[in-house]
DNA sequence: GCCCAGGCGTCCC
DNA sequence: GGGACGCATGGG
């Protein structure tokens, strides 16, 4: 086990913002999640987060994983400087506050927002967890009470190119098994180049929207943002274009131009969805 | 039965 | 470039 002081980071927050799709909640205050081929609990007293590895494993997965590295109260407070009269936006961020954006792998992200297209977060997560247990490779993993659990990882970019439409189906993404299919084999043929990871958030969105069947702009965004990590990326699904009606007279907000639209969308999108 | 879900491709203008 | 429409599936 190992354990860190940390404001600005709140594990329910985290499992339900919707970036991402294999953190659950196990009882109360403690959590799951896999990502990365690996396998962690975790558990959160306040500001004391305690994650069921080692350091070794924290420091190299974990600790950037959740961006650990960037100091979201800093973020934060040059929101609060520059969009302090947006009440909404203000709101919002008070209620997320401990949101992060996380670092997850480019593959799983680009999949698994394939499959979010018009589906709830709780079907995404069902075909996603489905998809990795009949076709990820098996992980091990340290539980709090237990020293070994098996889990299964994200399946491979060359495990679901080698998968039937039909197979792929069996996950329940329903029409969009062909954009997963295609989504693989576009990852295996071009994806690995250096063109969508080394440039950035205009082109790499749209090398994503243009040359992968099923990715559009929104999920371009989704991708841009959560796999690539590029914090200006803002997303806009139905709850942020409710939002854009509802309390901006349609009209795009400033803070979608900022460097940070990205985190700022995130805590709207939460807050909407919860209150 | 209906409507909705972190949309997109296609067709048509 | 923008608007209408169909799309598989599960939950309320």
């Amino acid at each position: 086990m190992y354990s860190i002081r940390t404001n600005d980071f709140d594990i329910r927050k985290i499992a339900y913002s919707g970036q991402c799709f294999r953190i659950n909640r196990l009882r109360g205050n403690v959590y799951s999640a896999v990502a990365m081929g690996h396998y962690v609990e975790i558990k959160q007293d306040g500001d004391e987060i305690t994650f069921s590895c080692s350091q070794e494993e924290f420091e190299k997965i974990w600790k950037p994983y959740f961006d650990l590295e960037l100091d979201y109260g800093d973020i934060v407070a040059k929101a609060v400087t520059q969009f302090g009269d947006d009440k909404f936006l203000m709101d919002a961020i008070e209620y997320g506050r401990g949101i992060r954006i996380l670092r997850q792998d480019f593959f799983e992200t680009l999949i698994s927002f394939v499959i979010s297209q018009r589906k709830s977060i709780r079907s995404i997560k069902r075909c996603v967890e489905t998809m990795c247990s009949l076709y990820g490779e098996r992980i091990a993993g340290a539980t709090f009470d237990f020293d070994y659990v098996v889990e299964h990882d994200f399946p491979t970019p060359e495990a679901l190119c080698a998968l039937e439409i039909d197979e792929l189906k069996e996950c329940g993404v329903g029409y969009r098994a062909e954009y997963i299919s295609a989504a693989a084999r576009w990852y295996l043929d071009r994806g690995d180049d250096y063109r969508v990871f080394s440039t950035g958030y205009q082109t790499a969105s749209n090398i994503l929207r243009s040359e992968i069947y099923g990715v559009g702009i929104k999920i371009a965004n989704c991708v841009s943002l959560f796999g690539l990590h590029h914090m200006c990326a803002c997303p806009i699904d139905v709850w942020m274009q409710r939002i854009i009606d509802q309390y901006y007279q349609g009209g795009l907000p400033k803070w979608m131009d900022w460097e940070y639209a990205g985190l700022l969308q995130q805590y709207c999108f939460f807050y909407i969805r919860e209150c």
